[in-house]
DNA sequence: GAAAAGTGTAAAGCTAAGGTAAATCATCCA
DNA sequence: TGGATGATTTACCTTAGCTTTACACTTTTC
């Protein structure tokens, strides 16, 4: 999210020790670190979206750190590296699951968190849309084209009239074209709530964007089906070969 | 299973003068030894999970080090090093099946010891994935590729199509290539559920897997039978020496 | 060598995933 | 207030593909 005069950074830990111990290691390196001592309080500094990393405790006051990322991968992509007390591995599990960069015990070195810590935030300059160019730019995706500043689809040129929970899913996975997305990740970002079973809104949806686009769930130029995974926006240039 | 600052291993072996030995060699390098001198004690002692590698002796009072391994591995992908006393090949072929990392004779040099461990625990470090890019990465097995991003699966550039149920699998078995996967593991990765007797799923599974890579169960390229305890991916460059 | 255990795989049945029309619910606005 | 618009739920249907079953064949055990 900024410049490359200093790294900023949150830290969301409710160990004041611990917090001042990270501080005093890291800002000399040239690192700027905010802190925040509670979920909620981390969640609204996080999603303004000021910062190139977060590190996030599991235990947290307020809303652990499992819900904060949860609802933070909504709107951000930012890279969050984990914290658990314990090694667990359950809690490791889910930690990825729902987003997580990567991972680290508490008991990690300073070294290891500094590693740790360049490797995510190199990896997410490749992929992440930080900026605000970025996040408004138009996507293209063969013949169709969604454009976030003006919230338009058009296909060949013809201007496509979709909802605002289809644009969303559209541009959502127009973005992650060639990667399969879950019901779970779409539903989150596209409506802000979490997947219960039997939730079929997200098909219903999609169902409705192909009607438009002409696009058929068999034989798709657009959205492929993933069974028992999710949906895929198909990249042009990869035909879908073999079976299709 | 603990953090960088020191690697915890488990010593399983009736002979305290090379566990004295071991130890001595091994802590000034910064490794915590624990020991274990028969089987029952040993399995007790691995099952805990706090350790980041096993060094286990074949031949032990109470349980052997195979049916220690056996047991353990019901629980615990810790990565274990099998000392044999002679520099027997069948013991070796056993170890290796039901899921010893590596072998070492008990005539080793210390130096060897030293590099086998380190090898065992990366490698061990390499399948746990913590971070996001590990888990997202396409594993490459030969001419086989699995991508869990698009989930597509080639082989020798050709697009193969799979079920939710053979990419998982497949993906499993490519990441833990050259280490042997049981049933019950794998089940449980699958398809999220236990194994119970006469379950042969898995086994229709591979069957039609290997199909599709053109894959013969007799002479494999890619998944091999590993009889008695589950499939492995075969390594490409690792060609199955001596019995297979 | 017979019995038992382990594996390969074709075929069948069944479960559940996904497509979508229609009903319902929520929200906005004149 | 009531109609419009759109989101979500419900319901039904189709079908992919997961699991079970059955049997052949192989390997191990006794």
């Amino acid at each position: 999210m900024t410049n490359a005069l200093s790294t900023k950074l949150l830290l969301v830990d409710d160990d004041l020790k611990l917090c001042r111990l990270i501080r005093t290691y890291l800002e000399p390196l040239g690192y700027t670190v905010a802190a925040a001592h509670n979920g909620p309080e981390g969640l609204a500094m996080a999603v303004k979206g000021e910062y190139d990393a977060l590190i996030l405790d599991v235990m947290l006051p307020g809303l652990d750190g499992f819900e904060v990322l949860k609802r933070l991968r909504a709107h951000s992509n930012v890279p969050v590296l984990m914290l658990t007390g314990l090694g667990e591995e359950a809690d490791r599990i889910v930690g990825l699951e729902i987003g997580a960069d990567d991972y680290l015990p508490k008991t990690f070195s300073t070294r290891e968190l500094l590693a740790r810590l360049r490797a995510v935030i190199r990896r997410s300059r490749f992929t992440a849309m930080q900026s605000k160019e970025e996040r408004s730019q138009a996507v293209v995706v063969g013949d169709l084209l969604v454009d976030p500043e003006s919230r338009d689809v058009s296909l060949a040129g013809v201007a496509i009239t979709v909802t605002a929970v289809e644009f969303d899913l559209l541009l959502s996975l127009a973005r992650a074209a060639g990667r399969v997305k879950t019901r779970e990740r779409l539903l989150l970002e596209v409506a802000d709530r979490d997947f219960e079973a039997f939730d079929r809104s997200i098909d219903v949806h999609i169902s409705s964007i192909r009607r438009k686009l002409g696009d058929d769930p068999k034989t798709p130029h657009f959205i492929q089906t993933i069974r028992g995974a999710g949906y895929m926006m198909l990249r042009p240039g990869a035909v879908p070969e073999s079976g299709f």
